[in-house]
DNA sequence: TGCTCATGTTTACAAGTGTAAGCAATTACG
DNA sequence: CGTAATTGCTTACACTTGTAAACATGAGCA
């Protein structure tokens, strides 16, 4: 009895997965570029990070259990793409961080940064200059 | 040979300490007023939180062991106070946040939360007239 | 067809975290 | 003064995360 590569993509979840942070080198990766093969990502990894193969690949095999990537078989290996949208899981870390540090709201972080971290001049004027662009929503 | 309550604190550090979740609620608590005894943090946080006594009383022993919290004996028992700065670790988990999602940059942050979470047209001013008062550092 | 290489799977393991029970000692109360 | 209640300390345990070795199997080459 042969065995084919295992399909194990994830229960079904397609929306708002939990991505560590070692995940998220890869999801990078993946957002930027896709598919992609283990291969590419194990080599793009083993410099800039110094991972070990068996490393990546294990996060591989977490990130398309957890559902936040997509896996095509292609001969023995498979060809990687994320199942997720950047920007939803910024958006979910956005919120969560806002909420935590800011009650939500993205005056008090404004003004945290200002004082914290400062701001350039030209900072606060890319900063008006794009809430000029925005439209109102609700 | 009889035992007080024995005196924990770091080894030193008071800057920058990692604040887990859980232990940030405590944390929240003794910002907003301090110093507290046990007893109050264990029931405001009992119902709150539905945490047991012994979980906070964990949580308190972990802060005051990474320097999170000092300590004054009361006889058998403590009065604890913050070591750091709600605003220093506010301004941590900030600086690694933007860094991570938006390449240490306020400007995409502001995008998004303006694309994704939407902004009112109140926000939107309130946001204008904060970046006036801004003094421009650096 | 046999062997080596690449690739995914299983197993591992330490540190960190959430959550908590149980013990010891001290204080408070009858 | 003796007993109950309070409070901190020790130990525990499962789950997650970072990091990776060992293993099995199919693919490609000799």
């Amino acid at each position: 009895m042969s065995k084919k590569p295992v399909q194990r993509t994830a229960p079904k979840a397609q929306e708002s997965v939990a991505i560590t942070d070692a995940e998220w080198d890869i999801m990078e990766l993946l957002w930027e570029k896709a598919p992609r093969t283990s291969q590419e990502i194990v080599s793009l990894l083993e410099e800039g990070r110094e991972w070990k193969r068996a490393t990546v690949v294990t996060l591989l095999a977490r990130l398309t259990a957890k559902g936040a990537l997509n896996t095509e078989p292609q001969g023995n290996r498979f060809l990687y793409t994320p199942a997720v949208e950047r920007s939803a899981c910024v958006a979910e870390e956005t919120r969560s961080f806002l909420d935590r540090m800011f009650g939500g709201a993205l005056q008090p972080l404004v003004a945290h940064v200002a004082e914290h971290h400062s701001l350039s001049k030209k900072d606060i004027a890319e900063l008006k200059a794009l809430l000029d662009q925005i439209k109102p929503n609700s």
